[in-house]
DNA sequence: CTAACACATAAAGTTGACTTTAGGTCAAGG
DNA sequence: CCTTGACCTAAAGTCAACTTTATGTGTTAG
């Protein structure tokens, strides 16, 4: 069993947002002794799956009714196993654009190493949109489009 | 030479949208005829800019400094190199993280699609925390900790 | 005994990135 | 001529996810 203070330290997450977590409900089952919270294994593995989905894209409401069908047992397996699947697609997609974002990143960051060698941009100008080095041309087309 | 409602479409953005990000300073040397907006090829490539800068985590302010810097010209090519070196590796961590979320989302998963196969999670139990088949017991591994 | 801590609540405040609203100009079509 | 549609502005509103503030309780250390 752990108090508020333990758990946000294990998590090096404020005490404040661990309570603003508890007042959406995203701990269901959490008990109290005398009005202070006590956070067993249970609820340190909710605080991962917390992360978890949250990192996926998820709102906290979407976490609080996720959260609730966990206390209805088997009956929402189906359900709990479906949102995982789509948490995973939206994530996979994220993912595939961030790879896109990064190769844009990549060609501008070339784009300055060259401009910088040269002193202005002229000879970059000459080689766009297709002239390209190969590797560099690869990061363009995949970024512009 | 486009109108806003041109760009809107262009980009799948809303009007609104590209009226705020002109408010921001984010074209700092866009052009108007007689009040009405005429975005040139500058603009466009602005536009995929802020949008790459945006997905890599960058704030609206922060684009804003970077627009500021390309109307300095070659003064500033060193400092725009090291934004994008910056985000480049930014956006390089969000990927990894991403990628351990999406670990625990196959965990979960798996996790679900066995306990559905059982109707209960007792299996699962026996199996945690370092018993698990080996290519899950990766997942398992990878995401928690 | 009292000061410092860790815990608690309710309610208000913050932040960033938009979006909406209310009002207005101007050109073209029926 | 007058309505429709695309453009414009300034200002207020929205939303999610916290954070801060003000206030209070209960236990422990000097």
């Amino acid at each position: 069993m752990y108090t508020i203070g333990q758990i946000s330290e294990m998590f090096s997450i404020p005490v404040s947002t661990i309570r603003y977590y508890d007042k959406e409900g995203l701990f269901p089952d959490l008990e109290r002794q005398s009005g202070i919270r006590k956070f067993s294994e249970r609820e340190v593995e909710a605080l991962r799956v917390i992360e978890c989905l949250k990192a996926s894209g998820l709102e906290i409401r979407d976490i609080k009714r996720f959260m609730e069908w966990t206390t209805e047992g088997s009956a929402s397996y189906e359900r709990r196993k479906q949102l995982f699947e789509t948490r995973k697609e939206a994530v996979e997609e994220e993912i595939n654009q961030l790879q896109r974002t990064l190769d844009m990143l990549k060609f501008k960051c070339w784009y300055y190493e060259t401009a910088i060698a040269d002193g202005n941009e002229d000879r970059i100008y000459e080689m766009l949109p297709d002239r390209l080095p190969p590797d560099i041309q690869k990061l363009y087309d995949n970024a512009h489009h």
